[in-house]
DNA sequence: CTACGAACCTGCCTGC
DNA sequence: TGCAGGCAGGTTCGTA
């Protein structure tokens, strides 16, 4: 699920429900996460008030009276608020029972996620290295152009790099090249200032629009009617191997870039 | 520095 | 129907 649009969407969506609240009670049934969750992280918390909830890339932090919780939804991570307590599912990992009667719930199958409680959020060393935000004035050609210089790395590792760009992950690398029509293989130290530009335009905007869909993203979405995911129908590039490219007709391209599989028109992008 | 592979996990889909 | 294999939205770590 997650990359940065449906984190910034579950952080709207649990901020009424969450802010100014103090934790009555924490429940962890699972805490074989990413890393582990603490033994001391329900003591940490007891009777904090969440005064603030901010994202960083994909972090999602509830900043409290003496620190903050960290979580990371990792690839299969969701979080959603009860209104009363429900039985849980089998990986329903942690519980956070608030003042108001609402409950926060993390769920997480693949265990990809994390949950920490750090005193100094911003020095944390999983945020302190980050990159700029994608969608604040911060990101820039001159920004970008001072971070490839002398780099060879692919185009889309590097935007994919959250210690240059956080929150883009495979699926809007894949589609902000696409846009920007530009071949994914690219080393950065080539591209000219009107590509970095570009690929600023098309990373934001594929972004925004994710977000003003609701972050709704793929396969998860898909109705059980066979019906595909509202974000889905978007998508121009991500998911589409050997399907006709959207401009030019030809099928589009797939291939393993760092790992991952990345989806292109090799008439298109160069 | 850089580049690559492995690791952390489960669920789902495909093909035999 | 069962089972093996491959694939998946992320990120860190170790090794060459």
């Amino acid at each position: 699920m997650p990359e940065l649009p449906e984190v910034e969407t579950t952080r709207l969506g649990l901020l009424p429900a969450i802010q100014g609240a103090r934790v009555i009670e924490t429940t962890v049934r699972c805490r074989r996460l990413r890393w582990p969750i603490p033994p001391t992280f329900e003591q940490d918390i007891a009777n904090q008030t969440v005064h603030k909830l901010t994202r960083r890339g994909k972090y999602l932090l509830l900043e409290c009276d003496t620190g903050a919780i960290l979580f990371h939804l990792g690839m299969s991570g969701r979080m959603r608020v009860l209104q009363q307590a429900t039985p849980p599912d089998r990986h329903d990992h942690l519980d956070i029972l608030f003042s108001n009667q609402n409950t926060l719930r993390l769920t997480d199958p693949r265990r990809f996620g994390c949950v920490l409680w750090t005193t100094h959020p911003y020095q944390h060393p999983l945020l302190i290295d980050l990159g700029v935000e994608p969608l604040t004035e911060a990101f820039t050609v001159d920004y970008l152009r001072k971070k490839a210089a002398n780099r060879r790395v692919a185009v889309k590792t590097w935007i994919m790099n959250a210690k240059v760009v956080v929150g883009v992950g495979n699926i809007y690398a894949t589609e902000a090249l696409f846009l920007a029509g530009i071949h994914p293989c690219t080393p950065v130290k080539q591209l000219s200032d009107q590509q970095l530009q570009t690929l600023i335009n098309t990373i934001q905007k594929v972004l925004k629009q994710a977000i003003a869909q609701g972050g709704t993203t793929l396969k998860d979405f898909l109705g059980s009617d066979g019906q595909p995911g509202y974000f889905s129908q978007t998508l121009h590039a991500y998911g589409r191997q050997g399907l006709p490219c959207l401009q030019c007709q030809r099928p589009l391209t797939s291939q393993q870039i760092g790992q991952r599989t990345t989806v292109f028109c090799e008439q298109c992008q160069s």
